[in-house]
DNA sequence: CTGAAAGCGCTTACAG
DNA sequence: CTGAAAGCGCTTACAG
C-alpha cells in the first residue's frame, strides 16, 4: 500500500525531523495544561496545588507537585498578569524634592520604573515629606502603613522615627526596601545607596591627589538646615577623616564645620570665617549636594586655587563643575537606585524572585573632562 | 415597589461610586473590543487597520482610525505576544571573547538582556570573530545577513569590511545596532560605546593631575597584535594628546609607542627600550585593556612612583589596581552597552518605540577607594 | 471586504 | 476534594 504514500524516504526522513524539533521546542515552555494531563487531573487541581487554594487530596498533591519539579514547569507570567486580576501597590516615602533637590533624581528612577510594570497591574503611591520636619515623616509613614500596601520603599532619614515604620512593616509582615540610608539589622527586603563612610575616604584621596603643598589646611564643611538629619554627613565626615589619618597623615590638618545654610547670611558668616582665619584653607570638602551654595560664594568673592569637592549631579553643581570652581563631585546614580528600589520589590512580589539584600551604588568620580555623559539619565 | 430593595440611600450612593469607579478603571484600558464596538464592526476589523492586513474598506478604515484616535488606544502588549507566533531573531556579531578578554562584558549584558526578553518570544543568535582576522569577520557577517534575521548587533571594528556589511543591512532593510566602534553617516539604529578621544583627554587630565614634577616624559602605549584593528587606540592616543596641547603642554613631554602583545619576549622588549632610554618616563597611558600586562611588568621589573593608567575592569587589571601598580583605570560599563544594545532593538522591533541613535556610556574613573563598587556587573 | 470562532496559558468563580 | 467553563486582550486562519 505504500506507493499511495506520496513521499520519499527522504521527505519520511524530514518529516521525523521536523516532528522532532517541535517536540523539543513544545518541550521547552511546559504548561499548566501539560502536567495537569500528566497526573490525570483538571488544570483546576494543578492551579490549586501550585497556589496552594483549596484543599487537595494530600496525595493527588504530591503527585502533581512531583510531574511539576519533573518536568521543570515555570509558569508563564504574560499569561498570568493577563488573566489575573490582583493589583499591587508599591508605596514609596522618600524627601519632598522641594526641601530637598537631590531627590528629583531618586524620584525621576521610581517613576521610570512605575512606568515599565503597570501593564503587570502595579501602581506607584508616592508620598514626601519635609526634610526638616521629623513630624512629617512619621504622619506620612502612619498614613501608608495603614493603606496596606503590597510593598514600601523609603528613605530612613530619621533614625528613631524610622525603627518605629520598621516594627510596624515587621508586624504588618509587609515587604519594605530602604534607600539612601542603610539601617542595620533589620528585615528589610533590601538597600539601595551609596558606602557613605568610602565616599569620603575617596574624596581625601582626591584632595591629597589635587593639593600639591606639603601642609594644607583642608576644611570639611557640612551645610545643614536645623533639625535636618545629619547622618549621611557624619559617616561622609569619618571616611574622609580617616583617610588623612592612614595616608599622608603629615599633609593635611583637617577642620570640621557645621554651616547654617537656612538663610544666605548664615552661611556666608560661616565662609567669612573659616577664609579670614590665620589657616588659610586649601581645600574645602563639602559632604552633601549643597556644594553649589559654597561654590556661589567663590564665585562671588573671587575665591581661586582652592580644591572644592562636593556631592551630586544638580543643576547648580555642573554648572560650577564646568566653570572649575568646583573640581570633583562624588556621585551615586540616585536615579539608578531610586528605579532598582521598585524592581526589587517587582521581583519580589511578582515574580517571586529572591533580590539582593545589601546593595552599593558605584561611587563615581565627576569632573569637567567627564561629566558630558553622566548628565542625563537613561535607564 | 421600593420597600422590598433591600437597600438605603447610602447603600444606593455606594453602588454608585463604585460603579463610577468601575468604569474609571476600565476607561484607563480601552481595547480592541472597546474601539470594535464604537465603530460598529468586528473585532477582526480593527485587527486589519490596525496591522495593514488584508483590504478594509477605506471608510471603515477611516472611522476605526479615528476611534482609535479619539479613545487612546494603546495594544496590551502581554496580550499581543501571548496570542501572537510571530518570533524574533537578534543576531550578534563581536569579537571572540578568547581572542580578546574585554568581550566578555559587552557579551555578558548581552546574554541578560537575552534572558529578560526571551518570554517575548525574542532568541538570539550570537556569532564572534577573530579580533585579528578580519577574515572571520566577513564570514560570519555573511552568515548572518544570510539568515534573515530580524535585527542586528556588531561590533564594527574593521572599517571597509563594515561599510560593506552596512550597505547590505540597508539593501535588506535589517536593523542594525553599532556596539563599541561608531561608524559616521549611516543609517543604524543606534550605536552604544563610550567617546573614545574623550575618554584619552580624561586620562591625560589624571595623568597631569597625579605628576607633580615639572617636566616629565609621558609615554602613550599602544599594545597591539599584529593585524588587530587600531581605530579606538588612535582615538584615545589623539584625546590624550589633545589635552596636553591645551592645557599643561610645559609639564609633559609625550612619546608614543606601538607594543607587540603577539609574545611576552615582544613585549618585554619594548618597554625596556623606554626605561633604558635617557627620557625616563614619570607616566604610562596604555591605551587599552592590555594595560594589565605592562603592570605585570611593572611588578617584575620593580618599578614604582609611575602613574600607569589604562583601560576597563578585566580581572588582571583589578588586581593590579589594588595593589597600587595601577593608578587609574578608565571605564566604560561595557555589560550595560551590550544589554542596551539588545533592548534597542526590542524597543524598535516590538514595542514600536523609537530609540535614541546615539548613546555614549559614562567615562568612569576608577580608583583603588572606588573599584569595589564596579566590580560586579548588575543590570 | 468582513465576521465568527478558536486559541495563547493562565485565573477565577461555580457546580458538584 | 475536584472538574468544567468563562474570560483576560489579543492573533490567526477560515468561511462567507
Amino acid at each position: 500500500m505504500f506507493i499511495y504514500l506520496p513521499c520519499t524516504l527522504t521527505e519520511i526522513h524530514c518529516v521525523q525531523q521536523i516532528r522532532q524539533t517541535l517536540k523539543k521546542e513544545t518541550a521547552l515552555k511546559i504548561g499548566i495544561k501539560d502536567i495537569a494531563k500528566q497526573a490525570n487531573v483538571s488544570i483546576g487541581t494543578v492551579d490549586r496545588v501550585l497556589h496552594n487554594r483549596g484543599d487537595v487530596a494530600k496525595s493527588t498533591r504530591e503527585q502533581v507537585l512531583s510531574i511539576i519539579e519533573e518536568l521543570g514547569y515555570t509558569p508563564n507570567l504574560l499569561a498570568k498578569s493577563l488573566a489575573s486580576k490582583t493589583k499591587y501597590t508599591i508605596s514609596v516615602l522618600i524627601p519632598d524634592p522641594e526641601s530637598n533637590a537631590y531627590w528629583e533624581k531618586p524620584l525621576a528612577g521610581i517613576k521610570a520604573a512605575a512606568a515599565e510594570i503597570k501593564k503587570f497591574n502595579f501602581e506607584l503611591q508616592i508620598a514626601t515629606f519635609d526634610y526638616s520636619n521629623e513630624n512629617s515623616f512619621i504622619e506620612k509613614a502612619n498614613q501608608i502603613l495603614g493603606s496596606n500596601p503590597s510593598g514600601f520603599i523609603f528613605a530612613p532619614v530619621f533614625y528613631e522615627s524610622s525603627l518605629k515604620v520598621i516594627e510596624k512593616c515587621d508586624q504588618l509582615e509587609l515587604s519594605y526596601v530602604f534607600i539612601d540610608v542603610f539601617i542595620e539589622n533589620c528585615e528589610n527586603l533590601a538597600y539601595f545607596g551609596q558606602n557613605s563612610a568610602q565616599s569620603g575616604y575617596l574624596a581625601a584621596r582626591l584632595m591629597s591627589l589635587s593639593i600639591s603643598q606639603v601642609i594644607s589646611h583642608i576644611y570639611i564643611v557640612k551645610p545643614l538646615n536645623p533639625s535636618a538629619p545629619v547622618y549621611h554627613l557624619n559617616l561622609r565626615e569619618k571616611g574622609f577623616v580617616s583617610y588623612f589619618s592612614e595616608e599622608n597623615s603629615d599633609q593635611a590638618i583637617l577642620h570640621s564645620m557645621d554651616v547654617d545654610i537656612s538663610s544666605p547670611a548664615a552661611l556666608d558668616e560661616s565662609l567669612d570665617a573659616i577664609f579670614a582665619s590665620s589657616n588659610k584653607p586649601l581645600g574645602l570638602f563639602v559632604a552633601n549636594s549643597r556644594v553649589h551654595l559654597v561654590a556661589s560664594y567663590f564665585e562671588k568673592n573671587k575665591i581661586k586655587n582652592v580644591i572644592l569637592i562636593g556631592y551630586d549631579l544638580l543643576q547648580e553643581n555642573i554648572e560650577y563643575i564646568e566653570k572649575g570652581i568646583i573640581q570633583f563631585l562624588i556621585c551615586q546614580k540616585p536615579e539608578e537606585q531610586g528605579y532598582k528600589s521598585v524592581f526589587a520589590l517587582f521581583n519580589h512580589l511578582f515574580l517571586k524572585h529572591t533580590v539582593e539584600k545589601l546593595n552599593f551604588s558605584p561611587i563615581d568620580i565627576i569632573m569637567k573632562e567627564n561629566i558630558e555623559y553622566y548628565k542625563n539619565f537613561k535607564i
